[in-house]
This record gives C-alpha cells, structure tokens and sequence, in this order.
DNA sequence: TAGGTCTTGCGTCACTCACT
DNA sequence: AGTGAGTGACGCAAGACCTA
C-alpha cells in the first residue's frame, strides 16, 4: 500500500470514526453522581494546577457527569515521542534549571535511545490505540511503490559470490539472484535478477530477468547446482533490445562444460581459504556487503521514520478535528446550561 | 552575487534485540 | 554464542534559502 493511499484512507476515516470512538469514552467518566432531578444541567470549571489545562464539569441532562479537559494545550516539543523519549524530555525539563546537570551521562542516555522500539512497533502499538492509524505490514512491501529494494529482508543473500569483473552476486532464498558493484557508489550498481525456471527454451536452462541496469561488458558467473549463468549472444541481443524498449534484460543458466571458461572465477568457501591474501578478500568481502545491507536498512530505517512521522502528523491532524468538535460540543452544552438558569 | 546558515539525504559505525 | 535486523549518532555533501 502506498503512503498516499494510507493517507487518503486515514482522511476518510478520520473526521467520522475517531470522534464517535471518543464520545463514548468521555459518557463513560466515572466517580460522579447523578442529581437528584437528572435533568439540571451545571457547569464547574476549574483550574487543576500550574500549567495544567483548565478541567470542566458538564452535568448532562440525562445526569451524567462529564469531566472535560480545557482543548488547548501547550504545545508538544515533538511528535515523536515514545514513552522512553518522554522520560528524556521530562528528564530534561527537570534539569533546565540546574546548568549544572546540563552535560548528562552519555553512556545512560545511549542506553535509553537504543531501547526505543522500532518505529514500526511504535506504529502498530499506535495503531491498536487508534484504528485510524494504520499498520505497517510485518514483512512484504508492495513491488508497486516504484522504489528500487536492493537487498531487503525479504531477499537476504544466502550465497555470495565474486565474479571475474569484481562484482558480486548474491542468492537470495527466493531464488532472486542480485549482482552488485562495489566500484559502484549508487543504487545502480545493484541489479536484481529473478529466475524463472518454467519454459525455459531449453532443457537445463532457465531465463534470469535483470531488473537493474544492463552492463556493458558480457556476464559471467556461477550459481549453485554446477551451473553457470552466461549472457549469451542471443541474450545480449536482447539486453540491447531491452535497453531500448526499457525492459528487462535476459541472461541464461546452463550447465557448465568440464573445462571451465575463461575468465570465469569461482569464489572459494571460506573453508578453504589459507593465505592471509585470501583471508584478507574474503574479509574485505565480507565488509563489502555487511555496508551494502547496512546501506540498504539505514534506507529502509529512513523511510519507515519519514513514514511513522507522517502518520503521527495525520494523527494530530485528527486529534485537531476532534477537539475542534469537542469546542463546540462544551459551547453547545454551555448555551443549553445558561438558557436554563436564566 | 558571494558567503553563511539551514535542511535533507546518505553512508558508516556502534550498539541492542530477537532469533537460531 | 553467533548472526542479522533495526536504529541512533555522527560526519559529509549538495541544494535551498537568506543576507550584506
């Protein structure tokens, strides 16, 4: 689902069902007592303390006893606030007036920020508070947002392997199979291929689908069952021609001869690996593509804060509309209260 | 218009948490 | 215990905006 639909949805819903929902929490204040009559309406404002919004009670006339709090409140630092940050902020405000403890404890503070839940538990806990908030789906993200996945979660790498012309190409367990240049600085270097095995025009060979940026040289390289993926002429034909209409380029699997192609590397388990030069690709490897997935979930970690930020700030747009009705509510109930005492 | 400031996005590191 | 995901913090770069 895209954000504009979530949006568009909370906007529908957001007028109508949250202000319903929360007129039957304010019928439901307990601790007062009808009259005698239960038809006398009263009015009792009162301050609670030093900051604190003013707190109306509102005697309906079906008796029941209505404690409303004044709507205007100060203003809220942030909007992102969870029960950890607000024990910060309220921590903060506390030591303001002592400059003193203005420098506080890095290492508690550390301690307190990372154990801020993740924003999209905070989203779905927000949710479960208001169904006008929506969910963030646990793993799958619609292919239709027309944002480029690179590696996600849901395609972790199972195999990696380094090709001749020093890219690597990772197998994911959904069988995508993902080429990435590390010489590459972009998004670009990362292609995402995706293996159909089912009407392959040969035994044996199945059609790879690159959705990333058709290379200019040739592509070479193994993947797992003995086979080796090669562009082929054929399929380089058609890269060009997919490079012009836009579409996808195609690469096929195929079982290798005996003698190895040239030019053709086989990456070498890291069990077999000896020399310190090879204990040192492989750990460059390995760095290589911890920051690529680190890369790509600092993306994704972006994305869902800019996301749960817009659905706290349609949040606030609904609890504006809801206090907005609760004014008039409180003046409505007023006119009624003083119409009945003149 | 040049220089300063602000905003935004990105990559990386460090760390925690959950899972196996 | 090891591993991967998630995320805050930090620094950097590029663009937008402001001001003398």
């Amino acid at each position: 689902m895209t954000m504009e639909m979530v949006e568009s949805q909370q906007d529908d819903n957001a007028v109508d069902s949250v202000p319903e929902r929360d007129a039957g929490h304010l019928e439901n204040q307990p601790g007062r007592s009808r009259t005698s009559t239960g038809s006398e309406v009263s009015v009792a404002v009162s301050r609670a303390g030093r900051g604190s919004p003013a707190v109306t009670l509102v005697q309906l006339p079906s008796g029941q006893n209505v404690h409303v709090q004044g709507v205007i409140q100060a203003t809220q630092p942030s909007v992102i606030q969870s029960p950890h940050m607000q024990a910060v902020q309220v921590a903060s405000i506390a030591d303001e007036s002592t400059e003193s403890k203005e420098i506080t404890d890095s290492q508690k503070r550390r301690e307190i920020l990372s154990r801020r839940p993740s924003y999209r538990k905070i989203l779905n806990e927000l949710s479960s508070d208001a169904p006008a908030v929506p969910k963030i789906e646990e793993e799958e993200k619609s292919d239709d947002e027309g944002v480029p996945s690179g590696i996600s979660a849901t395609a972790m790498p199972t195999s990696l392997y380094h090709t001749n012309t020093g890219q690597y190409i990772t197998i994911t367990r959904s069988g995508a199979i993902q080429i990435f240049n590390p010489s590459s600085d972009d998004v670009h270097g990362l292609q995402t291929l995706t293996m159909t095995n089912s009407g392959a025009p040969q035994p044996g060979a199945a059609i790879v689908q690159c959705a990333g940026q058709s290379p200019d040289g040739t592509q070479q390289f193994f993947v797992p069952g003995n086979q080796l993926v090669v562009q082929d002429r054929d399929s380089l034909l058609l890269n060009r021609v997919a490079a012009a209409t836009g579409d996808m380029p195609a690469y096929q699997i195929r079982t290798p001869a005996t003698t190895l192609p040239q030019g053709v590397v086989m990456a070498a388990s890291p069990g077999t690996l000896h020399s310190p030069q090879q204990l040192a690709e492989e750990a460059t490897r390995k760095r290589e593509l911890r920051l690529m997935k680190n890369r790509e979930a600092a993306k994704e970690c972006r994305r869902r804060k800019k996301e749960y930020i817009k659905c706290l700030e349609s949040r606030v747009a609904v609890l504006e509309v809801q206090n907005k009705k609760l004014i008039e509510e409180l003046e409505t109930l007023k006119d009624i209260c003083s119409s009945k005492t003149d």
